[in-house]
DNA sequence: TTTCATTTTACGGGTTTTTTAAGGCTATTT
DNA sequence: AAATAGCCTTAAAAAACCCGTAAAATGAAA
């Protein structure tokens, strides 16, 4: 599971805006899906867990508003980003959208550039980057764009692995993450691997690290702090 | 040389509109050319080098689209700003249009206004003068617009495909390439090749920079240090 | 068409990364 | 104190990934 590779589900029935927009998102790095129409989307939103949704409102099977309600109502997706495409006067659904819990809104017909500077400023504002994904803690820097870390003057290279847990618990310093929680993020939802695949990591960083961030709570998880 | 100094081609095959889109940037003083076709809006854009191109799709010997697609296959003319120009109702071309990688679109009857605004942001936002494009690190200088590498005081030839690749890993130093994005970015979306080509030519390139500048990260993409 | 350069595929080999496995340690509970 | 649970440490197996080479395919020029 890619630091980059934020997954955009995008949901629309006329083939070519899903096209352009599968395109252009791609270009930029991140991983897509689509559907073309509501229940599909609900489905895929299920199945694979995107960062972002980009809904169609004029959709068949279920609309957009619909979807979007559908979805807000369940915890699991009370977080994830939702963006809205509709027609230029739709001037209603714009209110009814941001009402329902959208988190942007575009109006067709599309323009690339417009989509992916709302995409990123919508990750950027969500803290999932691309762009300002730099974790600064004190004596130590990580930074997933270029891929290097900075612990106390001198650089460590880290294995991907390695890098992808060091990321997720020093993105939010002091929480604890369970196990569990470690193996979704890092390893994917469906990848199964022993129990004691983390541990090994977590000592590897340790190690690498050479400096005593990493705080195990036994029988709970572990935690970064500083 | 006009205050602005920027050169605009104009493609259209009505003499009628060349001259008013002519009249209009030279008024705000752009330095125009123009072209009645396809083909000639290419060899114009290769001799004259070109800030702006602003192409109607509707043209003989090759539309707008086309000529859109063969410059942006070219490494010179993947920055070169594109505005397409046509009928209002054909919404069809201006999805194909952003797809193709215009920069915007202005719709017919033209409206001198808007489309000098349309110029000026794009300018704006663009905001690079020629020879912008040169890249300059350290030891290397890579340049787009002479198709030319020299690496520690010797001229280095690179072939297409190496060229644009080191172009793009070389245009944001330190940045980390996944391999996706540089297919995307190289070699196109849609193009469909085996996963180990980017190896090929990476291994080509650092052999032919003969310097230690492109860096592995296992599992995750390439990057250029210097 | 032929020729030549570029681009892509194929594949063995080697390296790094990731995972598993097994024994040891420590704190907590009985 | 013994038993247990949970993690640490280490080593080694397994998997993933990349390099280098060479040959095949493609495309451009003569």
């Amino acid at each position: 599971m890619g630091l980059k590779g934020k997954k955009v589900l995008i949901a629309d029935d006329e083939p070519d805006i899903l096209e352009i927009i599968q395109y252009n998102l791609e270009r930029e790095g991140y991983e897509t899906s689509t559907a073309k129409d509501g229940d599909e989307a609900l489905a895929k939103a299920k199945s694979e867990k995107p960062d972002l949704i980009i809904l169609d409102i004029m959709m068949p099977k279920k609309n957009g508003i619909e979807v979007c309600q559908i979805l807000r109502s369940q915890p699991a997706f009370k977080d994830v980003l939702i963006i809205f495409l509709t027609a230029l006067s739709d001037e209603t659904s714009h209110i009814k959208g941001l009402e329902t819990g959208a988190d942007d809104y575009v109006s067709k017909p599309i323009s690339p550039k417009v989509l992916l500077s709302r995409v990123s400023a919508l990750f950027r504002r969500a803290n999932k980057g691309p762009g300002d994904r730099v974790i600064q803690l004190e004596t130590l820097t990580i930074d997933p764009d270029r891929y290097e870390v900075l612990a106390n003057t001198n650089n460590v290279t880290l294995a991907k692995k390695e890098f992808e847990l060091l990321y997720l618990l020093a993105s939010k310093p002091g929480r604890v993450f369970l196990r569990n929680e470690i193996l979704n993020q890092v390893w994917g939802n469906d990848v199964i691997v022993g129990g004691r695949t983390i541990d090994v990591h977590i000592r590897k960083l340790r190690q690498k690290l050479g400096m005593d961030c990493i705080t195990t709570i036994k029988g709970v998880g572990y935690k970064f702090d500083l």
